[in-house]
RNA sequence: CGGGGAGUGGCGCAGCCUGGUUAGCGCGCCUGCCUUGGGAGCAGGAGGUCGUCGGUUCAAAUCCGAUCUCCCCGACCA
């Protein structure tokens, strides 16, 4: 869009300060506010509505390949975290520590969980004796605390909402199984319902989760060009039930420790869509999370309140027999042109126009958030229509994103080149890794750009020179500057 | 946590350097009229202990100190 042409005004064009367009867009959209404390947000009602329409998708294909929900305390025993120093060193700077009950000071601190494997463990010893309890496959919703020292809205705060899966099983293998089995759907789910494309692979140990065997990842690149983790999915190997005394009696009657992973997405992925997404005008919502799929905005002159009105309710009410969610906006105090603005900036997938001529002709108007496109057509089946229309939306939303991601992902032989495009126009950068921690650590002082995943599908076979010592190399990797 | 910038009605800003009596402007908000196919117009009105705490002074939005918060750039994380 033209910038004489932009409608949108209350928000920092994106091209212009992509942080503060990223902060305009969250305040204007009203999907959340900062709190009175450092680091901490209230999400409010639309972006409530966005994390609900998340949780409700996913929820369920968590729940579709055999895992159940539970709930497990906020609180976990200073004692519990300590168990497994890796874990600990880990977390500990960013802790958030409970030292009194009422007035009185506890004998053992407690700390507020920035992730549940501890207090999880705990119990799995408890409930785990024989071959026949296992696997043991739960999820919970939940909240954490991360005392972080920068923060921003969705991408990082002191306390965020989440999912984490938290498995346990007979075997390494069936563990390993799991740990995929969970990265590609979270893929799935990504690339379905948020419409991003992402890449999914294994993070060097560099990266790894704190006690973790290893970490695999699914990440995006966000349309300023930097990466942004969306999920991670953890093989934890025996560290936790070594030190939680997680064990089984085998078929052979022999005594094992258990195999575990955990996994988790976060409302993060509310910044990754509003980042991969958003343009000058605001957010852009795929409709399949888009609280709001298609905004009926009536066109009011005249008797529109006798000719117009009667025919929109109408509307509304036929789209939501159909199962799209849908809204009327009849107020008087806006003007059509008001509203078109504001929905906009909303994200709604779909705005539909209905007027007087509308009216005569038995037509409406549509035009669609993802390209601007403005179309006529008649009221008849509708809700076929719509249907289908919001899942062009939705694929179309997709394969923008996807055209983005390959424009900005670059393969590089030399250093030089490296350097180049990190500073000139980030992005993925793929390049030979030789897999020695010290090119991986320069890299980054030198760049800024970190590897992100060794990619699970091959980008490119055999192998080649390190991109920064020259020495052979059999990893092909994403790098980038990420979040 | 280091470097830079900023906190003034709901939002965006001016005023501060060079203290001075009713703290302005645009948008938004309220009332009325009139309008409504891309953020309409006119008239009237409400709303601010100038982030917070302390200090200097006859007098502080303005000067000094501390503190909190936000933004940007760097070291850690979903």
């Amino acid at each position: 869009m033209k910038k004489e042409e932009r409608l949108v005004t209350q928000i920092t064009p994106k091209s212009e300060d992509f942080s503060r367009w990223y902060v305009d867009v969250i305040r204007r959209a009203e999907l959340a506010d900062y709190a009175p404390m450092k680091g901490m947000m209230v999400i409010r009602p639309y972006g409530y509505a966005i994390w609900e329409n998340i949780q409700q998708l996913l929820d369920r294909r968590i729940k579709a390949s055999g895992h159940v929900n539970a709930y497990f305390p906020l609180f976990i025993p200073e004692s519990f975290l300590k168990k497994e120093m890796e874990h600990l060193k880990g977390f500990a700077p960013e802790v958030a520590w409970v030292t009194h009950g009422g007035q009185e000071e506890l004998e053992e601190r407690l700390a507020v969980r920035p992730t549940s494997e501890a207090i999880i463990g705990a119990m799995y010893s408890k409930w785990i004796q024989s071959w026949r309890d296992l696997p043991i496959l739960i999820n919970q919703w939940a909240n954490v605390v991360r005392w972080e020292k920068v923060t921003r809205p969705f991408l990082r705060t002191t306390e965020f909402l989440w999912q984490e899966g938290h498995t346990a099983h007979a075997t390494e293998e069936e563990a390993r199984e799991e740990t995929l089995k969970i990265l590609n759907l979270y893929r799935e789910f990504i690339e379905t319902e948020l419409a991003i494309p992402v890449v999914v692979g294994k993070k060097t140990s560099r990266e790894k989760f704190a006690g973790a065997l290893e970490t695999y990842s699914v990440e995006a690149l966000m349309s300023d060009g930097r990466a942004l983790q969306m999920g991670t999915s953890h093989h934890l190997g025996q560290h936790f039930s070594r030190v939680f005394n997680i064990r089984f009696e085998d078929s052979n009657q022999n005594l094992q420790y258990v195999w575990q992973t955990s996994w988790g997405v976060s409302t993060r992925l509310i910044g990754a869509i509003i980042m991969s997404h958003g343009d000058d005008s605001g957010l852009r919502l795929p409709p399949h999370i888009a609280p709001i799929q298609v905004i009926i905005v009536p066109i009011s002159i005249g008797r529109w309140k006798e000719t117009v009105l009667p025919v929109a309710v109408d509307l509304e009410r036929r789209l939501m027999a159909a199962k799209i969610r849908v809204k009327l906006d009849s107020r008087e105090e806006y003007t059509p042109g008001w509203k078109f603005a504001e929905y906009e900036m909303r994200g709604v997938p779909l705005r539909l126009e209905i007027g007087p001529k509308d009216i005569n002709q038995q037509q409406v108007v549509l035009v669609r958030r993802d390209n601007g496109e403005k179309l006529t057509t008649s009221m008849d089946n509708l809700e076929g229509k719509i249907t289908n229309l919001l899942e062009e939306i939705q694929k179309n939303m997709f394969n923008q994103a996807l055209e983005f991601q390959r424009r900005n992902t670059h393969d590089v032989d030399n250093y030089e080149d490296f350097k180049k495009i990190i500073e000139d126009r980030r992005g993925f950068i793929r390049a030979w890794w030789c897999g020695q921690e010290t090119c991986e650590e320069s890299i980054k002082e030198e760049t800024a750009a970190t590897i992100r995943v060794i990619p699970l599908e091959k980008v490119k076979e055999g192998k080649g020179n390190c991109v920064y010592c020259g020495q052979l190399a059999s990893e092909y990797v994403y790098f980038a500057r990420a979040y």
